[in-house]
RNA sequence: CGCGGAGUGGAGCAGUUUGGUAGCUCGUCGGGCUCAUAACCCGAAGGUCGUAGGUUCAAAUCCUGCCUCCGCAACCA
């Protein structure tokens, strides 16, 4: 009685390092939404996995002394541990290192080669030549090389490029007139950047590094990025392989989900790909925003970094859970600060969820000795109680479905609300007191468990944990905690044998734990800024030996700063106006953070002569200004006064 | 004038499409109850809905200008 498939993906993750919670965010959601389509009934494939090539794990290797695959090997079994540890049960998990993907892969490229969308041509960049490395813009650090801190320059190499072009009108029909992309005011914005300007064709190999898919037909090109890590989510079912074969039963997929920084890959690339294979195209991309901790971004170097090990381990998986998909809203990024998330499990779990199951399991024990008789009395407040719980299933369908899990769960928590409600107006405590009372107090006990029956039957996708555990306390066999069951009353035995356990969700003292997390978050804050300086020391230790002869081609003279002011549309850039001795010259720096147009004028600086202009905002910049990184991260300029501007320096 | 989003009681959000008593969660205060994990239930306080205009009998909601914040793009020679 299979409803049809249902078959979600999370993206796959980079192992340059280790899980996160943001990583749990994703994976966890799909995980639930997994879940409840198969309670539904669907034939649902949940898919994870790792992306594994890259130059970034090639040099992380390298730095251990060891190959590429033996590093991932490593750090995809801790990604494996942790969903273990969250109760995330995946129905496949692909790494890209894996023998069939790379089959895959390569027929894919060659099939869009054949095609005639793989075209050979020159990749130019930034590029760092003892790192063998190509930088994109972004990636640059002050302009250097990220790995080593030297400058990089402009370089050319011989790579593939997929052509996106023909894809631009069916991609913009996609994004404004299709509901694929969720939440959809991110189109607008995809379109009027990306593919208004007209789409860049994409650069699909590269020769600086080996740690990838080779190109089949061309030796020393290796797959880049994106054919190689998007192809996973057919690759995984079997396209193009002999490994899996539920391609035809599974593709197009039902629900991509994926964070805001991948989306445009996954909104634009993902899909042109497709076309261009002449595939049909997933049906929803959902994108979520990040977890932001204590207001602020979540970085490794800001020590911020939440480690779901540790959360864990003090307040169970199911409740960090719960807290991340209650707190998740598409589209718009969740806080996470540790008093959010203990106010939370406090409110929701502890005291709401738990508490009710406790003071519920407790009175049948406490007035019946643990077993309901048959003999009830229908009441007030019975119906309205009944009709919430009983309509609670199809509210929570729709939710999911459009993949709104944090309104999902704040429906089933009002029906928890609704029952320790109907608590105070039945006033069981007072039934009790006379004999007479006895099948009335028995009716209001039986609808109390038959509706945690139900609300914990919906909660099993979320906490898969901890809902057994509800079960067992109510007396609730296997078959009454279906989803079949979950919109009908009565279904729990009549004659309940109610049992009652350990608290479910212990309640937490928020004042302690608040203070012992940031102890922990000071410490790993530290150690994170220890290890910058270390390796930023490192780093200025390191740039190779040069000799007279390089240095002498840099020329620097002194100049005095005649006119100053900030470059319109730009967030950093300063516009100098300077006279070197021989006459004006503009020069564009990237300090307007650190100083105000007018601070610099009159002073002299030191200025490299000879550099190639270069246009930026559209101010040509023919020179540069030296200035110095402080410890503290500022930026200052270095200040000659004492020396007449026009002087040359050796 | 690069593109887009957002500004609503202390905090986080809904409401804006289809103008008409401003709603939810948490927090605060007061009360009730005692079955329960000091949990539960009820009530109250607290908002000129960023700002200045305009349309209208009537604007959080429609129109215009402005301010602030955020994201994307650009960008640190």
């Amino acid at each position: 009685m299979s409803k049809g498939k249902f078959y979600i993906t999370t993206p796959i993750y980079y192992p340059s390092g280790n899980p996160h919670i943001g990583h749990c965010y994703t994976t966890v959601a799909c995980d639930s939404i997994a879940r409840y389509k198969r309670m539904q009934g669907y034939d649902v494939m949940f898919l994870t996995g790792t992306d594994e090539h890259g130059l970034k794990i090639e040099q992380k290797a390298r730095e251990r002394g060891i190959t590429p695959k033996q590093y991932v090997d490593e750090i995809v079994e801790i990604f494996k541990n942790l969903w273990k540890y969250m109760n995330v049960d995946f129905d496949r998990y692909i790494r890209t290192t894996d023998d069939y993907h790379i089959e895959s892969v390569q027929k894919i490229f060659k099939e869009l080669y054949d095609k005639g969308y793989i075209y050979k041509g020159e990749y130019s960049g930034n590029y760092c030549t003892p790192c063998e490395s190509f930088w994109t813009d972004s990636q640059l650090v002050d302009g250097k090389c990220p790995e080593c801190g030297r400058d990089v320059k402009q370089a050319k190499e011989e790579a593939y490029f997929f052509k996106m072009a023909p894809f631009a009108q069916r991609l913009e029909k996609l994004l404004t007139e299709t509901d694929y992309l969720q939440p959809k005011t991110r189109a607008t914005e995809l379109v009027n950047n990306f593919i208004k300007p007209g789409l860049e064709d994409l650069c699909v190999s590269r020769t600086t590094f080996k740690w990838g898919i080779p190109v089949p037909f061309d030796e020393g090109h290796v797959v880049y990025v994106w054919v190689d890590a998007l192809s996973n989510y057919i690759s995984a079912l079997g396209y193009e392989n002999e490994k899996y074969d539920d391609y035809d039963k599974f593709w197009p997929a039902d629900v991509h989900m994926v964070a805001k920084d991948i989306m445009r890959f996954h909104a634009i690339t993902w899909p042109a790909i497709l076309m261009a294979l002449d595939l049909p195209l997933p049906k929803h991309l959902a994108v979520h925003g990040w977890i932001t901790f204590n207001g602020q971004k979540m970085s490794k170097s800001l020590g911020n970094v939440v480690d779901p090990f540790v959360l864990g381990e003090r307040y169970g998986a199911d409740a960090i859970r719960y807290h991340i998909l209650r707190e998740m809203a598409l589209g718009s990024d969740s806080s996470f600060s540790n008093e959010i998330m203990i106010n939370r499990i406090n409110t929701d779990l502890a005291n709401g969820l738990g508490n009710l199951v406790s003071r519920t399991v407790a009175m049948v024990e406490k007035y019946f000795g643990g077993t309901l008789p048959e003999n009830k009395e229908h009441g007030e407040f019975d119906d309205d109680l009944i009709e919430t719980a009983v309509s609670l299933r199809s509210k929570v369908d729709d939710f999911i479905d459009k993949t709104q899990i944090n309104n999902a769960l704040a429906e089933i928590f009002k029906v928890v609300s609704r029952a320790n409600k109907y608590i105070d107006e039945t006033t069981p405590w007072v039934l009790a007191k006379d004999e007479a009372n006895k099948p009335r107090l028995a009716a209001v006990l039986y609808n109390l468990l038959d509706t945690v029956r139900i609300v914990s039957t919906l909660l099993s996708a979320f906490m898969p944990g901890t809902m057994p555990k509800v079960w067992e306390q109510i007396g609730a066999a296997d078959e009454d905690v279906t989803y079949e069951n979950a919109d009908k009353f009565n279904v729990l035995s009549q004659t309940a044998a109610v049992k009652k356990g350990a608290a479910l969700f212990p309640r937490i003292d928020v004042e302690k734990e608040i203070e012992e997390l940031n102890t922990i978050i000071r410490e790993n804050a530290e150690k994170a800024q220890a290890k910058e300086q270390a390796s930023s020391q490192e780093k200025a230790e390191s740039p190779a030996l040069i000799g007279i002869d390089d240095f002498a081609k840099v020329s620097l003279r002194v100049a005095n700063v005649l006119n100053c002011e900030k470059v319109k549309k730009s967030k950093k850039l300063l516009k100098f106006t300077l006279d070197d001795g021989d006459g004006e010259r503009t020069i564009v720096s990237g300090i307007a953070e650190y100083y105000k147009p007018e601070e610099l004028i009159g002073h002299n600086v030191i200025i490299v002569d000879n550099l190639k202009p270069v246009t930026l905002c559209k101010v040509e910049s023919q020179g540069m200004i030296l200035s110095a990184d402080c410890p503290n991260g500022e930026i200052k300029v270095i200040l000659v006064d004492n020396i007449p501007f026009g002087s040359k320096l050796r």
